[in-house]
DNA sequence: GTCTATAGTTGGATAGAC
DNA sequence: GTCTATCCAACTATAGAC
């Protein structure tokens, strides 16, 4: 778990190129403009958001943005890219593992812990909003692609066809669970943690063996009764003991 | 309604004059403007494209265009609207209904009946692709709201997470089922059954309770030797009988 | 690095002829 | 109902002074 982590924020990191003697106002005051950016990206939309606006907001002029950033498609890219430079590595950790059910697991994992390291929570939000960039930019067809490959990478087309969008469910369960679970009180760890699980659960195919075979409230009454006679077989293992 | 009554009135002062396709009246040729207007959506977003674009692909100007959709915004809104009114119907049957888990189930029957009913597939792309409408036009905001009122319904803030994030994530897989399985050979009523059953697998909590309470392999072992009981019982019934 | 000023383009929308 | 012609606002982006 801790490996993991490290790993991924390594990636993070490595893409900025940041240099300890490199960390003065000129990266501190392009991650400043991309943070206001985004949040009007987010609120009004990347194409509907003006140079002018962001301007403002900064208490600048358009032409000082065009000194940081020679395009407004900038503003954004570097972002995208670190995204996908982070997925990248994933599907590269992917490639070099067997092709089973274990390995699929764990990728959902590490995909979940790479989105949250992404995540300045804006980036998620950026995205989720301006689905369209993703078919017109193209940095974002870029992605579309390797969205792709993650599906491709976690959907067997063998598989019924319930249990191949329980998998891209799994994915999605990931990215929209700060959209669902934000203004329900629930801290960014209790988040993660139930984005997690539920991503695992529709990966595992659990519900798939349940929805088959279950009558309503049949898995509860079995579990209850095995319940039961686990707890009566401990009571005769204490008392031989 | 005021609408027919106005296509009607359109024919009988039109005449023959009009000439797009075979079609007959001004509904149609409405109908037929926002279905040319949605593929553009779609491709390349709803700002990035022009009534230029629309017209051109049409074989019109853009002044004739303003003859039936007074601006851009209304090429658009008759089909929110339309789905709107489609989905408070379910609410308001939602709200005559006792509060529930039976009434939640066949809440999410019912709207994957209304989601497919309403897909001309691009309705629901162009939602999925400009998700910023839903918070810059007003009609917009309308459909998010409406979206919080589904899921105040569907979810009981005083369930587990994992729990609020399924029943979310149930309405999100019929959105989704299009998108995803679209590409994967399957029919359209195939794709409605599946996301249809993965949604109600996540609303009814079976993942839920295999969740927590499972060891690897145990609902199935307990399952098969239900299944076991069961048919020896049945044999037994019959050598009775 | 930030400014003013402006070039150059494209957008939505309207007027009026036919 | 559709056209041509046009208005005006807003945008991205650049040039050049400080």
């Amino acid at each position: 778990m801790d490996e993991q982590q490290a790993a991924a924020a390594r990636v993070v990191r490595g893409r900025n190129r940041i240099r300890v003697g490199d960390l003065d106002d000129g990266a501190a005051v392009r991650a400043h403009i991309q943070d206001v950016a985004l949040d009007l990206f987010i609120e009004e939309g990347y194409d509907k958001t003006s140079l002018r606006e962001i301007a403002e907001r900064l208490g600048v002029t358009k032409a000082a943005l065009y000194y940081h950033f020679p395009t407004k498609d900038d503003i954004v890219r570097s972002l995208i890219d670190q995204r996908m430079a982070a997925i990248d590595q994933l599907l590269e950790w992917a490639q070099a593992q067997p092709r089973d059910e274990r390995m699929r697991l764990e990728f959902v994992r590490r995909y979940a812990t790479v989105h949250d390291l992404m995540s300045n929570e804006k980036v998620i939000r950026f995205f989720e909003r301006n689905q369209t960039l993703i078919n017109t930019m193209p940095a974002g067809k870029q992605m579309r692609a390797q969205m792709e490959r993650v599906f491709d990478l976690l959907i067997d087309p063998a598989e019924p066809l319930t249990q191949q969008l329980r998998r891209a469910m799994a994915i999605f369960s990931i990215h929209a669970s700060g959209l669902i679970l934000r203004d329900r009180g629930a801290t960014p760890e209790q988040r993660r943690e139930a984005a997690l699980e539920v991503a695992l659960d529709l990966m595992s195919g659990a519900a798939q063996v349940a929805a088959e075979l279950m009558e309503p409230g049949l898995i509860a009454t079995l579990l209850r009764e095995h319940l039961e006679r686990e707890a009566h077989s401990e009571q005769v293992d204490a008392g031989r003991g």
